[in-house]
RNA sequence: GGGUGAGUGGUGGAAUGGCAUACACGACAGACUUAAAAUCUGUUGGCCGCAAGGUCUUGAGGGUUCAACUCCCUCCUCACCCACCA
């Protein structure tokens, strides 16, 4: 049945080719030999058992970038590797007690199956694999060198705990604020845990974005907002009755007249001191376990009630003196500025619904200019600017204004002092599992904590070790691993058992690409500052905050430390949106994904490919449709019996068809009609293709040239296959589509007597000359309803122009009982006549 | 709640101030065929009309303009990301 409905014959065609290119070693680059230097990089993938057509998207719009940069005569370094330590392969061995290396390297070569079977080729000589020990020795050199700058560090964090399997769980293992795997409920523990001091670069990673010019706005934004800068006053409140003082940070100063309570976070240090042995003690302790269980995730519901309990304790005002009392509130986060804020009521959400349940005072100090405050009448907070009430020698004040003159104030009285506050937090890298590169640490009990030497790295993964269905990591049960010798005295001493976030493992991939192989260093700086920054980087845009920022936060630090020259590592970035399919995102959870291996075995990877670039805007979603994969097929057969049947092919092309059509203007009309149309395709698609990958409509213009080639044909009176522009429609389709459609490209080129790989052609340039018409069709307009169209002689004066359009006889009827008040002429467009 | 993006035929989408619905899918009709598949040709936004043609139509409403899918304002809906950020 396949084969009745064959219309070329790809399966030999495709595996023909993929050979070839390998064998030509198209995508095999010297990095130290080149010219023009291109370096097209996709994002590299988790080995997942089975890649479906939804992943396809990247892999095969990087394939066609590469190809079409080759053609424009780059050197194109497209290397890929795998992201291949993580949670999913540990909970697999888990279960099946398959080892997580022999899964992982299983669906490696899997996928790389799979790619070359897409026609997806890369530079293999370069591959990458981060869970061996010869990258993942580099990952640890990363932490020594983040370590040795201070900027590795340890610290207490709470973690989502198992009380039952006794082991910590990742957000996506609590279901329903319970453990996956046993339904205990999550609590939360407190561990000491490794960060890397990102926030010490929040600034630069901010400022820096105004570098990327060749992003996409939308990441941007999401970068900033992540970052999340704020300018605004930390207060130093004194203690009712104690010479302590309370930090708070606002960034709404101008309302500190009207502060009405101090707010913290259950987490507060200061919570404990305040109320140990007063009467609150007992209410205030139980209200803070009770938040401190709540899960982070639960914790984070906007729609969670309000809760909060009195201290006790109160402090001063500074600005009026008025003795202000101290609470405790569960919407209060210890991680954002310091944990504690001054809360006023009237002009914040949050502190009105809180004074609100507790009966709190509520005191207006910005009064709305549009209709003034009464607090007995307020529903809901008034966030807004306004003008300074209640608020001694600023009253009458725009609030905007005040900010400022408080701020000033504040510094020079001494009452606190003007700070910025990042949403950003440092990068919690522990994790407590073992499918990860080891952190390389070890614990002496006369040294404390010593880093591993340069020398020692890599701290291997002991390879024997039993995965236990609680989900503990094994690395604490081995022993061999555990104990060893202080680097620093040589006495007995334990390693760390934590490995490092996969994240940090592809923050830096990208460099090692350009000298995979060595073994002395992490990567040759020389050439990577000749190959950096990658001038095109694909991907998906959920990576848009965590990925992209830690690559560029290691960027900077390796900067920083003198081994890289550059400190953004990627130019241009384009994400593309995901494939869905019955509405909602293509995954094995969801059980809608498309593979790709039966549509390869039945139309071929070309019509794969064509149909996933042809889809829609790359940058979008798309809906996948198996009937949209019919109609890609049928085009490509309709392509290799125009180039079978047209001229030029095998014994019938003239050798020498460049020099003698291109010179000038075809020898008919029809000809000069078809080389406009062949010159404007050209144009069309080298212009999408530059200007941000738009492949379907690229795709659609050379549909239309097709469609007019054979309109030609069939147009011929004398019968004869059609001249030199028809030969010339045939060369540029076939050149326009390679890249997208490489194998059947390859074949066809080759059909038209051409000798070396398409790739090692140059892309065709268009002639100004060929798309200059004579003639142009012009709409003529009444009241800007299109009423005619004209023909009109290129150089045409508008007067002339106009006049012919009034008198057009279609136009008359609508303008004969009419004066006419206006004509717009808008060259070789249309003429606009408004009566 | 905040941020970002989107809303156009039966469907995926095109047009980013200048002919709305390119290109493709699907559907319908025809040619070829004993028949089917494949292929080729034609029709295909709604309404009125035998037709010529007219008229309405880009989520809703308003505005700017000779001209608005496109720019501005108000509102509605959906998707994604973040979410008590002081």
């Amino acid at each position: 049945m396949i084969e009745d409905t064959r219309q070329y014959p790809f399966n030999e065609i495709e595996s023909k080719w993929q050979e070839y290119w390998r064998q030509m070693r198209l995508f095999n680059v010297d990095t130290k030999e080149y010219k023009n230097k291109y370096y097209c990089l996709m994002m590299f993938p988790y080995p997942s058992a089975a890649l479906h057509v939804g992943h396809g998207r990247n892999y095969i719009i990087g394939d066609a970038v590469a190809r079409y940069k080759m053609m424009r005569g780059y050197d194109v370094l497209t290397p890929m590797g795998f992201d291949a330590f993580g949670l999913p392969a540990e909970n697999a061995a888990i279960k099946s007690g398959v080892h997580p290396e022999t899964s992982t390297l299983n669906n490696i070569s899997t996928m790389r199956r799979q790619f070359s079977q897409w026609g997806v080729e890369y530079d293999w000589d370069r591959e990458v694999v981060s869970c061996l020990p010869d990258y993942y020795k580099w990952t640890q050199w990363i932490f020594l060198k983040l370590y040795g700058k201070g900027l590795a560090y340890k610290k207490k964090a709470f973690v989502n705990w198992c009380p039952s399997c006794k082991t910590v769980l990742a957000n996506e293992q609590v279901v329903d604020n319970a453990c996956e795997r046993c339904s205990t409920e999550v609590t939360q523990k407190d561990l000491e845990q490794w960060f890397f001091k990102i926030t010490h670069y929040a600034d630069r990673l901010l400022k820096d974005i105004g570098k990327l010019t060749e992003w996409p706005e939308r990441v941007k934004t999401m970068q900033c907002n992540w970052i999340g800068k704020s300018e605004g006053v930390e207060i130093d409140f004194k203690i009712d009755g104690s010479s302590d003082t309370l930090k708070c940070f606002t960034t709404r100063i101008d309302t500190i007249f009207g502060a009405t309570f101090i707010a913290l976070a259950p987490e507060h240090p200061l919570v404990e001191k305040f109320v140990k042995g007063s009467k609150e003690e007992k209410a205030v302790a139980e209200l803070v376990r009770k938040m401190r269980d709540e899960s982070k995730i639960e914790r984070s519901d906007a729609n969670v009630e309000k809760e909060g309990a009195f201290t006790g304790k109160y402090v001063i005002n500074p600005v009026n003196g008025k003795k202000v009392p101290i609470w405790v509130a569960n919407y209060i986060l210890m991680e954002y500025g310091t944990g504690a804020i001054m809360a006023v009521p009237a002009h914040d959400q949050r502190d009105f619904e809180f004074a609100k349940k507790y009966k709190l005072p509520i005191e207006v100090v910005i009064d709305d200019p549009k209709s003034p405050l009464k607090v007995e009448a307020m529903k809901e907070a008034y966030m807004g600017e306004g003008i300074m009430a209640n608020s001694a020698q600023f009253n009458g004040l725009d609030s905007s204004v005040s900010i400022t003159k408080i701020a000033e104030f504040f510094e020079e009285k001494g009452y606190g002092k003007r700070t910025t506050q990042y949403k950003l937090r440092d990068w919690l890298i522990s994790r407590q599992r073992y499918w990860g590169a080891p952190i390389p640490i070890i614990y002496c009990n006369k040294c404390g904590v010593v880093p591993v030497p340069e020398k020692d790295l890599p701290v291997l993964l002991p390879k024997n070790v039993e995965f236990r269905p609680t989900g503990e990591s094994p690395l604490k049960f081995s022993e061999s691993f555990v104990n060893t010798k202080c680097p620093k005295c040589g006495g007995q001493a334990t390693r760390e058992t934590d490995t490092m976030d996969t994240f940090v493992d592809s923050s830096w991939y990208y460099l090692r690409y350009i000298t995979p192989k060595l073994d002395q260093k992490p990567f040759d700086a020389e050439l990577v500052n000749k190959w950096l920054p990658v001038d095109q980087y694909i991907g998906g845009v959920e990576h848009a905050i965590l990925h992209l920022l830690y690559s560029r936060f290691i960027t900077k630090f390796l900067k920083d430390i003198g081994c890289v020259g550059f400190d953004e590592p990627f130019k241009n970035l384009f994400t593309q949106g995901m494939i869905t399919k019955n509405g909602i995102k293509m995954s094995k959870s969801k059980g809608n994904t498309v593979s790709p291996d039966d549509l390869i075995a039945s139309y071929g990877a070309d019509t794969v490919r064509l149909y996933t670039l042809f889809i829609g805007p790359p940058e979008k979603d798309a809906e996948w449709s198996d009937r949209g994969v019919e109609g890609a097929y049928r085009f490509l057969g309709r392509v290799w019996r125009l180039v079978e049947k047209g001229p030029g092919s095998r014994v019938s092309r003239p050798a020498d068809i460049e020099g003698r059509d291109r010179q000038g203007p075809g020898k008919d009309k029809e000809d000069a009609t078809l080389r406009r149309k062949i010159h404007s395709t050209i144009k069309k698609v080298t212009e999408d293709l530059d200007g941000g990958f738009h492949f379907n409509t690229a795709i659609s213009a050379v549909m239309e040239l097709v469609n007019e080639t054979y309109d030609r044909l069939a147009q011929s009176t004398d019968g004869s296959s059609g001249g030199g522009a028809v030969a010339e429609a045939i060369e540029t389709v076939v050149m326009l589509l390679s890249p997208f459609v490489p194998h059947i490209a390859e074949e066809m080129w080759q059909k038209l007597g051409k000798k070396n790989s398409i790739f090692r052609a140059s892309w065709p340039p268009y002639d100004e000359k060929a798309l200059a018409a004579d003639v142009f069709t012009m709409v003529i307009q009444v009241n800007g309803r299109m009423r005619s169209k004209i023909d009109v002689p290129a150089g045409m004066k508008d007067d002339k122009i106009k006049e012919i359009a009034l008198s057009d006889p279609k136009v008359q009827p609508f303008i004969k009982d009419k004066t006419v008040r206006q004509v717009v002429v808008v060259p070789k467009k249309l003429v606009n006549i408004v009566a």
